[in-house]
DNA sequence: ACCTGAACACCGTTCAAGT
DNA sequence: ACCTGAACACCGTTCAAGT
């Protein structure tokens, strides 16, 4: 299923010439996919360089081998994440239909790990998948008219909502086993009189049918790049 | 200048009715306050309870009595980061501009203080500020005559896109004391020839200019909403 | 009532030494 | 070349005991 790419950081050597002396018991892809497997089970919080090295049958200081520190491996696991964004073509020409694959692309991407959304937050890849995904993205608007500068900025827009919905999509449907979970603390906490508006938007904003949430939004800055429209340049502030 | 509110746990007592035997040194609101100065000076990730007490002239247990955990804690300073977004007028009678300004109001209190949409993003406050402004968010849309699910979708909408924007902007900012920052690692691995679309928008893509990113993304939303329209429904999947 | 002291069960990271 | 053992300098949290 997962096959994790390696990053390629600074001292990166590749597979020794000769295999001479037992083959090594670790490597970055197999790290990688064996954190991957660590978080669906455990969570980001629990996911400590001690308990991966478990994991790896292998002591912690071990794994300083391979990534200079847990950032790295972080990194490079949500560069592993994005892998499969790309491996198939995107199903049609027009362009609007092409950038709302792509987002839901990278939500799926997002959510196919525990905290996968967080583990992209805190991360800042400069993998291919990361690279590929954002070059794509980019191309679609280019050959779709907009101007440079518009296809880079809807592009950030595009990815900037897709990480923040994520990010909310997988925080509420954590499973709190201490307490109440957040629908039912925000039903003790909205009260009517003190929230007319967000009172009655409750049941929405609490409904677990996140996809129409980002569906909704989606379509909300596609109708908005098509009403800003094509051109050398977007309308500025007189618009 | 930033006052903290009290988010109102449990077993919160009111000040005692007498004053005998000396006046506790530590209480929700000061505590709020010194963390928020502390986020300030060390970043999130040295802000420890260890540390937050030596700031407080006091051990660490004794924060236990005030904040049942850290996350709560976070949390009560999450609820206060919103303190000033509802303190003013909205200025302008237009929905749209309403909406934006509120948007506006909402990343520059992420951003007023080191980490402060990390902060935000890890917790889910149902005090006062935060409620209240979900729910003007919300009125601005009702009173633009959207539909009632309507306008707590895009209300969802902007607070994910402004959230992902924000976590964006705060990392980009962070001065990375080691290794060449985030733009710099960017030119190095993006070759034009590699990434025909990216590379002409790296310039675009790393520039200091965040509120140009934020003014784009909102235009978009806000356009968009213009065109997905006012009345009893959205357009569903057949629009 | 409020805080200290001390402990418990951990962390990320480093590095000499083994094989 | 790759990993172990052991340490360093920390964490969040709990709780009896002091005042």
């Amino acid at each position: 299923m997962s096959s994790a790419s390696t990053p390629g950081p600074p001292g990166a050597r590749p597979a020794a010439t000769t295999t001479r002396g037992r083959p090594p018991k670790l490597d970055q892809a197999r790290t990688v996919d064996v954190a991957l497997a660590l978080l669906d089970e455990v969570g980001l919080d629990a996911l400590t360089m001690r308990r991966l090295a478990e994991a790896m049958d292998v002591r912690a200081g071990a794994l300083y081998r391979y990534f200079a520190t847990k950032h790295e491996l972080l990194t490079a696991m949500a560069e592993a994440l994005l892998a499969d964004c790309l491996d198939r073509p995107l199903p049609s020409p027009d362009w609007s239909e092409r950038l709302a694959e792509l987002a839901r692309r990278m939500r799926s991407a997002l959510l196919s790990r525990r905290d996968g959304a967080r583990v992209y937050a805190g991360t800042h890849s400069t993998g291919r998948h990361t690279l590929g995904f954002a070059d794509t993205l980019i191309g679609v608007l280019r050959e779709a008219d907009f101007a440079p500068d518009d296809a880079a900025r809807a592009a950030l827009t595009v990815v900037n909502f897709t990480l923040g919905h994520t990010l909310e999509e997988q925080a509420a449907r954590q499973v709190t086993d201490d307490g109440p979970a957040d629908p039912e603390r925000l039903r003790e906490a909205v009260t009517p009189a003190q929230y007319p508006h967000l009172a009655p938007a409750l049941p929405v904003l609490t409904s677990t049918d996140f996809a129409a949430h980002f569906t909704f939004g989606l379509r909300l800055l596609i109708e908005g790049l098509r009403a800003t429209g094509r051109g050398p340049a977007s309308p500025g502030a007189d618009g």
